[in-house]
Parts: C-alpha cells; structure tokens; sequence
DNA sequence: GACGCGTGGAC
DNA sequence: TGTCCAAGCGT
C-alpha cells in the first residue's frame, strides 16, 4: 500500500479551512443549540444510523417527555419505545433507559465526562463515546462515522476496504487531524461535527459537490472515489386488518402484540396481519408503501368482515383491544404508527383530533 | 468479521 | 413504480 497519509504539515491548514466553513455552514439543528450531555447524548443515540429528518420529528417530544436523565431512568420502558416509535432500531431506546438506569443508581445521576468511560454504556460504542467526550465535554479524541470514513478515504485516495487495516488507516487519519483541547472554546467538538457536516452535505455518496468543497485543495480524488454498488432492492405485498368495536363512549382497534422474545420489535403493537390469499376479492381501505433495510412492502389496509376475521391466523384471543385515545401512548411499530396516522385513528403532529363520535372508519 | 436490527423521504 | 440511503451497536 503506498503512502496516502494526508501530509502532516497540511493538518493545521486543514483544521482551520474546515473550521472556516463549518462556522458559516453548520445547519442550525436542536442539539446544536446546547451543551447539556443528557441531550447531546440522546441526540448521538437517535442520530445512530438515522437521517437528520427523522430524528427531528422524535427529538423535541422525547425531551419533553423525559427531560432529565432521572425522568428518563424512572418511566417504564413501554413509554420510553412509545416516544421512539417510527425511528427503527428499538433496541436504541431500550439501552438509551437502561444506561440512564444505571446512571440514576451508580452515578449519582450524572452522566460520565470522559470517552472511556462513556464507552462502557449500553448502546454507547466507540463512535458515540468520541462523539459525547468531544462534543458535549470538549475531550480531544476523533470520530469516525460513515461520513469521516468516506471522507477521509476520499481525501487520501484510499479505496474503500472492510478490513481491520483499513479501519486502523482510517482512525489514524481522523486522529491526526483533530484538534487539541483548549479553553474557552470546543475545537475537537466542533471540528468533529464539521467532518461530518462536510459529509452529510458536501462530500455525498453518490455525486459529491467538489465545487462546493471547502478542502478541495487537500483532497486526492475529486470526484473520482468510487463508491460499491448495493444490494438490489425486494419487493413484497402484504395485507393488515382493520378491525374496530365501540365499548361504552370509547372506539377501539384490534391489535397484535409481538412476542416479547422476537427479534425483531419485540413487544411492540402492529394491526393484525392477514393471509395475502386471503383479501383477493377484496378492495383495501388503505395503500402504503413501508420500506425495511432491503425490502419494499406494499402494504394494503382491509376493513374487517367475518371472513376476513376467520382468516387470521392466530385465535382471537391473541389479539388485544386499544382505545383509540391511548394509541399514541402504545410502542407501536412504524408501520401501524403510519397507517393508523393516515387512518386519523392517531393524531399526526400538529392536527387536533376529531371527537370520538365521529371516529369509526369504515 | 459478519450479521441483524427500522425507517420515510427524495428522486 | 423502484432505488438509495444514515452521525452504529451488540453479539
């Protein structure tokens, strides 16, 4: 492997040319406006393999709900996936409480100031360690995530390589270049977050504006990287129920919970799900496309009859019923989030319920 | 080291 | 319609 060290003597010009841009084109996000680790912790946690889009619509209400890292450590755990519900990767949020747990009982409440002992945290792994050490306490230690990564291999000319050396490559890289700690101002958090803004928006996967580049002048490729193709893309149709009942004043909804051992979104609510060959003389209700890591499902909504019932696949029993008023306080999966938001049987951020009378979708 | 774990928006 | 994701972690 020939020597594609970024020359040492250019670490400074680049510290200062990245810093430059940073400063006048960091997007103004929440956890941008605040030093308190509790929510940069958070932050780092939702933002772990999750755009920026989705964590703003969880990010304000979970806080709200759980200000505090005790207000957190004392909810149960269904509210905490309740509040998560839509962002994917569940066991997030499960290890997001047991580490405040741990926190509240061990630590006196107070979350750890240093990486390595950040790092011995449920969910808080090598990256999420640099990324609170730097950012919320201003510890000197580089992150590498996926856009340090491609932007380092990019800068240095580097092919993209799943081995450990080309791991090692990287971190050096990302570990010359991060400033020292220095009073009065947060260097090595800043410059961190700089690496990845320049990732997120400028150095982009496919099609990466070099004209736009703050470190143009620095960089080996310019365009040139080649990025691996991905997996194709599945497709896969599948069918839910929508089954509803009045009980006194109140409408509620049939819903399946999943196993509390499944591993995927275990003990989380979802509609009942139906037999394809089951719904083909019918028309659904609803249509909505939900896309999980390779597989695009085509998702159709029937309204329940007596042969739809007789087509489920688990007794009745194993079905339970929710009131519609406490539906958006149920770990829900995305998926029945989404549809029952499109149903207006849960309300969608910022519109206001209709009365219960009025409710009963057909 | 490879794998499993979710999502919705942009195009 | 189908494609491509995104600031990883634990096992």
């Amino acid at each position: 492997m020939p020597n594609t060290d970024l020359p040492s003597e250019q670490a400074a010009d680049f510290r200062r040319v990245l810093a430059r841009w940073y400063k006048q084109h960091a997007r103004p996000l929440p956890w941008r406006e605040t030093r308190d680790p509790y929510r940069i912790w958070v932050s780092e946690v939702m933002l772990q393999q999750t755009r920026v889009n989705a964590v703003l619509e969880h990010y304000a209400r979970f806080l709200r709900k759980f200000p505090t890292i005790v207000s957190l450590a004392l909810a149960p755990e269904a509210d905490v996936l309740a509040v998560w519900s839509g962002l994917g990767y569940y066991r997030r949020a499960r290890m997001l409480h047991k580490a405040a747990q741990f926190i509240t009982a061990e630590l006196d409440g107070v979350l750890p100031s240093t990486s390595a002992e950040l790092r011995k945290l449920p969910g808080i792994g090598e990256y999420t360690s640099a990324a609170i050490a730097s950012i919320a306490f201003g510890e000197s230690i580089a992150v590498v995530d996926g856009n340090v990564e491609r932007v380092l291999l990019r800068l240095t000319g580097r092919p993209e390589q799943a081995t450990s050396e080309s791991k090692r490559f990287v971190a050096d890289q990302a570990a010359a270049v991060v400033p020292q700690r220095r009073s009065g101002t947060n260097a090595p958090g800043d410059h961190n977050q700089a690496m990845m803004e320049l990732g997120a928006t400028i150095c982009l996967p496919r099609g990466p504006l070099c004209l736009q580049c703050p470190v143009y002048d620095f960089c080996r490729t310019r365009g040139e990287h080649k990025t691996e193709a991905r997996e194709k893309m599945r497709s896969r149709r599948v069918a839910y129920l929508l089954h509803q009942r009045k009980r006194g004043s109140a409408i509620e909804v049939m819903l399946h919970r999943r196993p509390t051992d499944a591993s995927l979104m275990p003990g989380m609510y979802e509609l009942p799900e139906l037999p394809m060959d089951g719904v083909e003389e019918y028309t659904p209700t609803l249509r909505v496309r939900h896309s999980i890591t390779n597989t695009n499902y085509y998702v159709e909504v029937f309204t329940a009859d007596k042969t739809l019932l007789r087509a489920l696949p688990l007794s009745i029993r194993e079905y339970e019923w929710c009131r519609l008023g406490q539906l958006a306080d149920l770990p829900l999966t995305g998926l029945a989030r989404k549809v029952l938001r499109r149903l207006h049987l849960i309300a969608s951020p910022g519109v206001r319920m209709p009365q219960p009378e009025t409710m009963m979708r057909q």
